[in-house]
DNA sequence: TAGATTGTTAATCGATTAACAATC
DNA sequence: TAGATTGTTAATCGATTAACAATC
């Protein structure tokens, strides 16, 4: 059992994530079994790399049968989710902060977001989605008798490296940075980016050099 | 000068767009210069992969003095920016899109929001964040006059097949996609997946197997 | 020069895909 | 049975890292 740690990679771990999200639609599935190359073509994988995920996740499926759904979603959410809850703090309360509360909210009420901070003194103390707003200088004394080892950064790009900082010193050991900066921490620390500008940036330059490309190698197509 | 589009692989165009920002930031390098093992440093790399990374750009440096900042910047810009700028349109305006919104005025503002749709009655026609909500019906012949080739799309998890269906039947060809549920679209059009409740999950998840593996070992093998 | 860095090729690593015997 | 699927190993692919001659 303890072992499956080591053969999960993080790819693997998200794209359980993702099968779990898939698999728990109302009507995704037709029965209560599925095969690897449905759950593939619904994840945009391959059977193949379904089936990899699913044994390295210590899940049995059934030739011919498949998989049993609520078997799957079952196994992902033992591996995924903190049996007491998974508490986490919010740090930057600005627009993103406040989509990052109403999305937790609306999709991942599971996940237990034990306080907000900020260091605008327009905000602390008001409540923002049913949260109220603490003061940024209040972390460290929050943070010493919360048991919280994950928090969501989404401060300004300037902010985020000394906010982070502060919370590796408080001893929290994961990071999900929405900051459009790249943070430095310590080894035992996970940092998780989502990086909005690095997205855009990426579509648009991929899609402009697919378009170069194509009227390169047409030539006379649009000329 | 074209077969650069070959060599360069998604993931460098991603951290060459990290390299951007971080240069861009006054004060990041002491001089005018920057050495590949700086930068690594900087954005969490090695310098093995900088120097791959700018070889592929297609920029050279200077043993001893190393890369020349503002030609750095100026060729990744070359390499990213729509030198006519980048037309995008957002779908779906609640809290996260209202998010990006305000996100790309403040990070990106080369980058043109010429137009956000959402379906709500409320907010059809309501100033947002300095944009003007249209209705969502009004996509397709919007985009029959718009020269528009990526979109935003942060709707619900159920509406992102859908709203991605019409999008590609528009004719775009990127899409990033905020919603929390994978889409499927032709292998012509580019997706760019932003995805936050995994993110989350996976920090948290990666977390929690570490801290098991840290009390197992501390404990001998079995907890 | 001596020392440090770049540019680039070769080696390594990890992740994905293919293949196929075992299974129902 | 015949046919389709799983579980797993081997082959492939791509990306990262190491190494080092060339350069200043």
């Amino acid at each position: 059992m303890r072992n499956r740690a080591k053969t999960l990679s993080g790819k693997t771990v998200e794209r359980l994530s993702v099968y779990r999200r898939i698999l728990r639609v109302p009507g995704a599935v037709a029965g209560d079994f599925v095969y690897s190359h449905e759950l593939a073509e619904m994840a945009s994988g391959t059977a193949a790399q379904v089936r990899r995920d699913l044994m390295a996740l210590g899940v049995a499926g059934h030739p011919k049968r498949g998989y049993c759904v609520t078997h799957l979603v079952d196994a992902i959410g033992e591996l995924l989710d903190d049996p007491e809850g998974t508490r986490v703090i919010l740090v930057g309360v600005g627009d993103l902060g406040r989509a990052v509360l109403r999305f937790v909210k609306g999709y991942r009420p599971e996940l237990k977001i034990v306080a907000a901070f900020d260091k605008d003194p327009a905000k602390i103390g008001r409540m923002i989605h049913g949260y109220r707003c603490r003061d940024i200088d209040d972390l460290e004394s929050f943070l010493q008798t919360a048991a919280v080892r994950v928090a969501i950064v989404a401060v300004p790009a300037a902010e985020a490296q000394g906010v982070s900082e502060r919370l590796v010193a408080a001893g929290l050991r994961g990071i999900v940075n929405f900051a459009p900066a790249p943070i430095l921490v310590p080894d035992h620390v996970r940092v998780e980016r989502v990086d909005i500008a690095t997205a855009l940036e990426k579509v648009a330059c991929l899609v402009r050099l697919s378009a170069a490309a194509e009227a390169g190698s047409a030539l006379g197509d649009v000329a």
